[in-house]
RNA sequence: GGAGGGUUAGGCUAAUGGUAAGUCACUGGUCUUGAAAACCAGCGGGCUAACGCCCUUGGGGGUUCGAGUCCCUCACCCUCCGCCA
C-alpha cells in the first residue's frame, strides 16, 4: 500500500511512475476523498473538544448539585452532529483505504520501462550451456522412463498439474531441500523457520495477495484460511503489527515449505511435466531492512539464490524486470532463469523482490530507530532460493546422459547417501 | 464438540459510569574526567502554516450528557474435559 501523505504531495509524479506499468491509474477521486475527510476531521474536531469541555463541567455541576438538564440537552445535539461527521470520515477512510489497497507498488527509478517480458534486460549469465551429441529429452520423458516422475497417477489423486514423486525421485526433491536449507543457514547467514501452511487473512492482505488476487488462492472452504501460494506470506507476517529493534535488523529467514497456487489464467501454458503445478515445493529468503539497505540487500539476496545454481553447477542467467512486468507488490524484481535444454530456453526459476515499504504498511511492520525517533516502516525482501521442483527439471535436463541416465551433481550426492547416478 | 478465563501504549500493570494512573525497557538532556546513579523530557495515530486540538483500552454495534467500566456480537489467546496424529 502507498502512502496517502506521499500520493497527496506528489500526485502526478505517482500517476507518471504508476503509468509506466500498463494499465490506466486515475488517481482523482482519491485526492477528492482526501480532502473530504480532512475537513470533516477539522469540522468534527472542533465539536469534540466542545463535548470534551462540557463533560467536564457536567461532571462539575453534578457534584456541586447544580441543574445539568439544559446542558446535557445541548451536548445531546452535539453528539448527534458527530456521530455524522465522523461517519463522513469513516466513509471516506474505508472508501480510500480500498482504492490504495488496489494500487500497485510504485517501481524503483532504477527498472527499466516497458510492456512485456521481452522488454525485460538480462543482468549478467553463468555457466556454459551444456552441448549434446544426442537430441536432449525434457525432463518428463526423462522422469517417466527412469520411473521417478508418474504425471498418471497424480493426476488420479488429484487431477492435472499435480504429480507423484516416487523412489529416487521424491528422494532427489528432498535432497534438493535440504541442500538448500543447509546452504543459506549455514554458508549465507539465514535462519531457518517452518511456518503454518496455511494462514489467515490478514497475512494475505499484509503482503498484497489480497484483496485483488483472490481468484489465485485455494481457500479453505467454511473457513477464513487460505493454502499459502508462497512461504512469503508466513514469514514475512511474522512480524505483523510488530515494532522491531534497530539492532535486530536485517533479519534474514529461510524456509521450506510447499506452495498451493490455482494458476487461474494459465489455462494451455505447460501443461506438460513440472513447471506449473498447484503445489509445488520451494525454499524461500525473506530479508526485513532498514530503508536504507534495502537495495544492497536486494543485491545481496540474488547472488545467495544464484550461489545454489552454481554449486549445482546449472546455467543461468538473472534478469531485471520491466515496469510492465513487476509483479503488484514489488518495487523492483530480478528473476533469474535457469537453462532448460528440453525447452531450448532459460525458464524462471528464482523471482527476488524489494518490497520497500509497501508490505509493512500493509502488515505495520515497524522499527523503532536507535536514536529515538517515531517508528519507521522496514523494508522486506524475498525471493526463491529456489523453487525445488524446477531446479529437479533442470537437474533432470542438464544432467542427463545418451542412455537415458541422469548424473547427480557432486554438490548433492552427500545428501544422496552417495549415489551418483540415477538409473533404470 | 463442551466448560471456564482473558485481550489497556514496546513489555508489565492500575482505574465506585466522570474522560486512561503507574512501572520497566528504550532515546535524548542535565550533572560527571568518563561511566553509573539521580533528576527532567520524549517514547501509538491523525488534523493544523503554527499555537494547539482530536483520536487510541482486540474488532463492530447498543445504552448514556458522558463507556476501559454496563449490554449485544465477532475475532483471537489461554486453561480444563472429550476426541485425535
Amino acid at each position: 500500500m502507498l502512502d496517502m501523505k506521499f500520493v497527496r504531495e506528489n500526485l502526478a509524479d505517482v500517476e507518471k511512475r504508476l503509468q509506466t506499468r500498463g494499465g490506466i491509474l486515475d488517481l482523482s477521486g482519491i485526492k477528492e476523498l482526501d480532502k473530504k475527510r480532512r475537513m470533516a476531521i477539522q469540522s468534527v474536531e472542533l465539536l469534540k473538544a466542545k463535548k470534551n469541555s462540557a463533560s467536564k463541567e457536567i461532571a462539575w455541576l453534578k457534584k456541586e448539585n447544580k441543574d445539568t438538564a439544559r446542558i446535557m440537552a445541548e451536548m445531546k445535539s452535539i453528539s448527534n452532529q458527530i456521530d455524522e461527521l465522523d461517519n463522513v470520515v469513516i466513509e471516506c477512510e474505508l472508501k480510500m483505504e480500498e482504492f490504495l489497497l488496489q494500487i500497485p507498488n510504485l517501481p524503483h527509478q532504477s527498472v527499466p520501462i516497458g510492456k512485456t517480458t521481452d522488454d525485460n534486460v538480462e543482468v549478467r549469465r553463468h555457466g556454459n550451456i551444456p552441448q549434446f551429441a544426442f537430441t536432449p529429452r525434457d525432463h518428463s520423458e526423462i522422469g517417466v522412463n527412469l520411473g521417478i516422475l508418474d504425471f498418471e497417477r497424480g493426476s488420479k489423486l488429484a487431477g492435472a498439474r499435480f504429480t507423484l514423486y516416487k523412489g529416487t525421485g521424491a528422494l532427489l526433491e528432498r535432497a534438493l531441500i535440504n541442500f538448500m536449507l543447509d546452504m543459506h543457514t549455514c554458508k549465507n547467514g539465514y535462519t531457518e523457520v517452518l511456518p503454518p501452511f496455511m494462514v489467515n487473512r490478514a497475512c494475505m492482505t499484509g503482503t498484497g495477495q489480497l484483496p485483488k488476487f483472490e481468484e489465485d488462492l485455494f481457500k479453505i472452504e467454511g473457513w477464513d484460511h487460505f493454502l499459502i501460494p508462497t512461504a512469503e506470506v508466513p514469514v514475512t507476517n511474522i512480524f505483523r503489527d510488530e515494532i522491531l529493534k534497530e539492532d535486530d535488523l536485517p533479519i534474514y529467514y529461510t524456509a521450506y515449505t510447499p506452495c498451493f497456487r490455482k494458476e487461474a489464467g494459465s489455462y494451455g501454458k505447460d501443461v506438460k511435466g513440472l513447471i506449473r503445478q498447484h503445489q509445488f515445493n520451494k525454499v524461500e529468503l525473506v530479508k526485513f531492512t532498514k530503508p536504507e539497505t534495502s537495495y544492497d540487500e536486494l543485491e545481496k539476496l540474488t547472488l545467495d539464490a544464484e550461489k545454489i545454481l552454481q554449486k549445482l553447477g546449472l546455467p543461468y542467467r538473472v534478469v531485471a524486470l520491466c515496469t510492465g512486468d513487476l509483479g503488484f507488490a514489488s518495487a523492483k524484481t530480478y528473476d533469474i532463469e535457469v537453462w532448460l535444454p528440453g525447452q531450448n530456453k532459460y525458464r524462471e526459476i528464482s523471482s527476488c523482490s524489494n518490497f520497500e515499504d509497501f508490505q509493512a504498511r500493509r502488515a505495520n511492520i515497524k522499527y523503532k530507530p536507535k536514536d529515538g525517533g517515531k517508528p519507521r516502516f522496514v523494508h522486506t525482501l524475498n525471493g526463491s532460493g529456489l523453487a525445488v521442483g524446477r531446479t529437479l527439471v533442470a537437474i533432470l535436463e542438464n544432467y542427463q546422459q545418451e542412455d537415458g541416465s541422469v548424473v547427480i551433481p557432486e554438490a548433492l550426492r552427500q545428501y544422496m547417501g552417495g549415489m551418483e547416478k540415477i538409473s533404470k
